[in-house]
DNA sequence: TATGGAAATTGACGATGCGTCATTCTTGTG
DNA sequence: CACAAGAATGACGCATCGTCAATTTCCATA
């Protein structure tokens, strides 16, 4: 079956390779939920697959490089996501509105696949990655090329982009204690705090 | 002198108990701010002290409780900065503005007390404390009053406090990174948001 | 003032996690 | 098949953890 070669093309090292890093992402995505990013040991996590524990340190120099890797993952996830919502927006509240869905159903499905929501982990650990911050500036140039188009007023981009991503976090926590979390709702609740209140924002020098 | 009695009226056990205490938290929250949240190690808090290892546990059962009682007293401190704020204002957009001017100097405040913004701390930790969630609760008491009043819509208070706490934290984030940080252009910027956007907030059947 | 005992401090202890590294095993190549 | 490069292994030295028996400090009472 000359197809084997075909459907594996490349070599056992790099198959393993591979497979032991998801298998160290897995691990971890499932002890941080149990015990909490804080309580979480490196050996906590290596326990969960079937490696020794210095094969860790092939993959990753620390506990915090495997939580920076969950994060990028989900921040990667989320960024096409947004972008389309963007691309196919037809109004800058169109836009709002579907970055706001986009966003809680996000996290909607990232804390119904773990046990624990993350907010309810303590401490809680929020960690600025490169996606992440990625993600701030997509929001922010979305956000500056609606001023720039006249859809929205001059405000400080900086600031409505952070107040934009304030809300997200801070409704969208809201709404998971809620059963059942009403997207929509929420979205409708964040889209209409800011697009009332643009016009009220000071406008910048 | 029978003043020295009257200046330091309780026993010497007491005393020291409370300094130690104090020395705790202020070798902490320097630790902290030195070492970032994670890395801070029990041993690295008590070595900023006088006091051996042990003592350390009869004060505290562990790091994350001493971190609780430091932001437990930051809330505490900012409580009746807040109520105060609530009790003197003339309307509800003064209240806000207050608010929002109150949280920003406060953070300011905290920040140049220490080297690192509390934002630069990698990974970053938040913690929900009694104090903590009574801040919260003020905020929202405060809304659902104005809401009450007539003074503004009515919307979904827990949403809108959530909303409005997201915007100071983020913001005011966001203003720490400027220098020099402006304050007063922070809280028209939070403000102005938040009270324009109302009308633009569903209304809560 | 002297003294007995309660309360607080101390640092050593066993347990556990850290990150490293010499060794062993595995894989791809000639 | 043989060999070299690469990866996995787990034991090692070091650091921190939280505990606890011994010690010191303080205060109340004689």
């Amino acid at each position: 079956m000359s197809e084997a070669a075909v459907v594996e093309p490349i070599g056992k090292r790099e198959r393993t390779k591979v497979a032991n890093r998801q298998a160290i992402l897995v691990a971890a995505r499932r002890v941080f939920a149990k015990l909490g990013y804080e309580a979480a040991t490196v050996r906590d996590i290596i326990r969960g697959t079937e490696l020794a524990s210095g094969t860790f340190y092939n993959y990753f120099r620390s506990k915090e490089e495997v939580f920076e890797a969950l994060a990028d993952d989900g921040a990667r996830r989320f960024r096409p996501i947004l972008r389309q919502a963007r691309e196919n927006a037809k109004s800058f509240e169109d836009y709002l509105h579907s970055a706001f869905v986009a966003y809680f159903r996000f996290i909607v499905e990232d804390n119904q696949q773990e046990g624990l929501p993350i907010d309810q982990r303590r401490p809680h650990v929020r960690m600025d990655t490169p996606e992440m911050s990625a993600v701030y500036q997509e929001v922010r140039q979305s956000l500056e090329d609606a001023i720039a188009h006249g859809d929205a007023p001059r405000v400080d981009a900086d600031y409505l982009a952070c107040a934009c991503i304030g809300i997200a976090q801070e409704v969208g926590s809201a709404m998971l204690r809620r059963s059942p979390p009403d997207i929509a709702a929420a979205a409708d609740f964040a889209t209409g705090l800011i697009l009332k209140g643009l016009q009220g924002a000071p406008r910048q020098g």
